[in-house]
DNA sequence: TCTGGGGTCCTAGGACCC
DNA sequence: TCTGGGGTCCTAGGACCC
């Protein structure tokens, strides 16, 4: 087989982690090694779902997300594990920290796979030479199977790295798309899901090939705007960079919690909500966000399922000031029913020094405390009240 | 003893402004 | 004498992904 080297273009890779929590779980306890593992969280919980499984339970068509019973029903052998998301952070970073070693040019997509831009990393080997290296240090040192693929764009990557699982390592260059990447049917395209391949099928596109080919027309008035640029990725076609702080800085910082029994008492679910409220309220400070926006939900007994939201007078981190905006629209728009689950988002976050640029009347305080940007603002919001801030932006804006 | 929890992006409609 | 249209912000919901 001829190396794929090109001399112009990209070689990018995506690195997937094979079924990453059951993985993780067997390199911890290698007795778990060979025999099918659910990674589950507590049924009597109400969070009995499947989250990942091994290969050998894959077999059984065991998959994620399905309810435990089910699962077990399927295969009786099952060995069922709840999951531990401290050790899956630490051995992703551990994963990633590997792939930074041969290209600092990772990004990170979630808590098990990434892409790296190696097109300039000519002295460690050809593409696949690359890859077998990453695959064989990922086991070496953390004991863990993973799957890349190497194309010259994200798509085509993300496309490869899920053709052979698990340790697999997949080529795809454009001239293998008719042959390899056609035939499948649209649902296996990353981006299309179980909706939209409805919607496809009733304009007669069935399979990538299909897509390929579409009207634009049709394809616009069938799902919208999005198909044009799902017919170019059909095409083979993506310009999107690999971003190493594409995942680094978020847009909303969000806890919700399934009850452990349907409730109908206020005051038990504000305690909740309360709970929630301080959970996003103390990931917001870690990461030195604030937040413009709090939105709820409230999904009911029957499974429907409502979010409301407000736009804030003035950015907040407070564990105080997201529960009021929390409570205020739970109040007003919870409808007495039984709830099974509540929901607390800071949406619209921003770093807190970039809100205080743009708030930048502020900025001499900061300077003479030395505080942490976010108890500056929640010091002057507690002095002067909730939109002397806002009303400081608008004053700003009259001089100007 | 059905149906988790963390996100992102897109769309559509209404309010409001000019 | 009665009504256009663009732009922005905000909210709610849906689709999708891991």
């Amino acid at each position: 087989m001829r190396e794929f080297y090109p001399k112009k273009g990209r070689v990018i890779l995506h690195v997937d982690m094979n079924s990453f929590y059951a993985s993780v779980e067997m390199a911890y306890d290698p007795s778990l090694k060979g025999k099918p593992l659910a990674i589950a969280g507590d049924a009597k919980q109400r969070k009995g779902i499947v989250v990942t499984c091994s290969y050998e339970a894959r077999k059984y068509g065991v998959k994620a997300p399905m309810p435990i019973w089910e699962a077990k029903k399927l295969c009786p052998q099952l060995i069922v594990r709840k999951p531990n998301f401290d050790r899956y952070r630490l051995v992703s970073k551990a994963m990633f920290d590997i792939l930074r070693t041969f290209s600092m040019l990772v990004e990170p997509v979630s808590i098990d796979e990434g892409y790296i831009d190696i097109t300039h990393c000519h002295e460690l080997g050809t593409p696949v030479q690359i890859a077998k290296k990453i695959q064989t240090k990922i086991t070496n040192q953390l004991d863990l199977p993973c799957s890349i693929g190497i194309a010259p764009n994200k798509f085509l990557a993300k496309m490869a790295s899920g053709m052979k699982k698990p340790l697999g390592i997949t080529v795809l260059r454009k001239r293998d798309i008719p042959s390899v990447l056609w035939p499948l049917p649209v649902i296996e395209m990353h981006g299309i899901g179980e909706k939209t391949a409805e919607k496809l099928a009733s304009i007669k596109v069935f399979t990538i090939k299909d897509l390929a080919h579409a009207h634009d027309m049709q394809l616009q008035a069938a799902i919208g705007i999005r198909g044009i640029q799902l017919k170019e990725r059909a095409n083979g076609e993506d310009t999107r960079k690999v971003d190493p702080e594409a995942m680094s800085l978020h847009k909303s910082v969000g806890n919700s919690m399934t009850l452990p029994r349907d409730i109908s008492n206020q005051a038990e679910l504000l305690g909740v909500l309360k709970k929630l409220a301080n959970k996003v309220a103390s990931r917001l400070k870690r990461k030195s966000y604030v937040t413009n926006n709090i939105a709820i939900m409230i999904r009911y007994n029957n499974w429907e399922t409502v979010t409301r939201s407000c736009t804030l007078p003035n950015p907040v981190s407070a564990a105080r000031d997201v529960y009021q905006a929390a409570k205020t629209l739970f109040i007003k728009h919870w409808n007495g029913n039984p709830v099974r689950l509540l929901g607390v988002t800071g949406q619209d976050v921003i770093k807190a020094d970039q809100a205080f640029e743009q708030l930048d009347l502020f900025s001499y305080e900061r300077e003479a405390k030395k505080e942490p940007l976010y108890d500056v603002i929640d010091e002057i919001t507690k002095k002067y009240g909730p939109s002397s801030i806002k009303m400081g932006i608008d004053q700003k804006k009259e001089e100007s």
